[in-house]
DNA sequence: TGACGTATACTCACTGAGTAGTATACATAA
DNA sequence: TTATGTATACTACTCAGTGAGTATACGTCA
């Protein structure tokens, strides 16, 4: 027998799909609340403002996403510049899907630009960071003079990516960036 | 004696002002009127919808910008990576302003995910290409083996550090992205 | 057992403030 | 006189958030 699902889970799955989908702003909580099928009332009795759904949107977001990466990681064989350009290479196919809109983590900060201390900021701030983290902490096995820098360009092709792919609608900017990832990587390991 | 500035003027200097402080979605038309000093329905008049403003925005944003990157590069002494370094460090400086939110053209986009046939997204993304193109010339002169890949992978870690430091609110990933621009054009002259 | 109290989860109907965009009139300058 | 540019005042609609109330379930005390 299928489980009932809760109307809080409800709500927090159609915010996922809007926001992610159509972006905070241009979405309503009345549509959020229609799409779950529930009154707005009840979506206000879950969640105190639209505000604190926004922060629960990116909550649900963190580590699901963050396991992503970990898995295409870990699964694919080879050495550490494939394992990186492995991540890049899903992300591509992924682009390729017509619903992908780029990072949600980095397209709520785009729009929530003038909002600098709002609580979803904090958590796409976080979000970003603890993957950087774990990149570091992958390459700090290996003979790199600074696994830190490494990580952080990592990083920074793959929001990089993220950003270009949307504004060209073209996924070969998310394989160029593996293959520049890769050539990092590489000449890091060479460098030792 | 000054001249009088005209009524479009004022308002595309408004429009300019409020999108790229507070966002598309965030800002009325009401608001740049008032803004503007002038009423809805002269908006109106020179502009045909807020679409067509957002439009114009970013089209009045797309030759200062180049020429501002441009300015950088060639003011800069030294080999091309120097040059290329100084424009991350010129972007790391100006992302020290406190009116700095990342870049105007990437922050359209992700605003506007959700209607990819939108004429800014257009006016977006031949802005990025024709900074790309520019860049590929640059290196044309060198013996790089691929110019096109080097340029490529220069405007992926620009744009990844538009977007990271929005999200850290760090200048800092703007140097760090420099210095990993510099290493690929580094690595790219000595493979040749 | 059953009457009462209370917490959970929900709905209907509403508010005041904005939203993009427009009908119409008036002024000024060529 | 006619085109250009401006203003007042408006429409029809959407926005986030709320006041007031309801159905159901569970616990506890007589």
């Amino acid at each position: 027998m299928p489980e009932k699902i809760s109307a809080k889970d409800r709500i927090l799955d159609a915010a996922n799909r809007l926001f992610y989908g159509e972006g905070i702003r241009a979405v309503s909580v009345d549509a959020i609340a229609e799409k779950a099928g529930i009154t707005k009332r009840t979506l206000y009795y879950h969640f105190k403002s639209k505000d604190d759904l926004i922060e629960a949107y990116l909550v649900s977001r963190d580590q699901p996403n963050l396991a992503l990466y970990r898995k295409w990681f870990e699964e694919t064989e080879g050495e550490l510049p494939d394992k990186v350009e492995a991540i890049f290479a899903e992300l591509a196919r992924s682009a390729r899907h017509p619903k992908w809109k780029g990072c949600g983590f980095l397209r709520t900060a785009a729009e929530l630009a003038n909002m600098p201390g709002h609580p979803a900021m904090k958590v796409g701030a976080a979000h970003k960071k603890k993957f950087e983290a774990w990149l570091g902490e992958e390459f700090k096995d290996l003979e790199v003079q600074s696994p830190e820098d490494l990580a952080r360009h990592i990083v920074l092709l793959m929001d990089g990516a993220f950003s270009t792919v949307l504004v060209h609608r073209d996924p070969d900017y998310l394989t160029s960036a593996g293959q520049g990832a890769r050539l990092m990587v590489e000449n890091a390991m060479k460098r030792a």
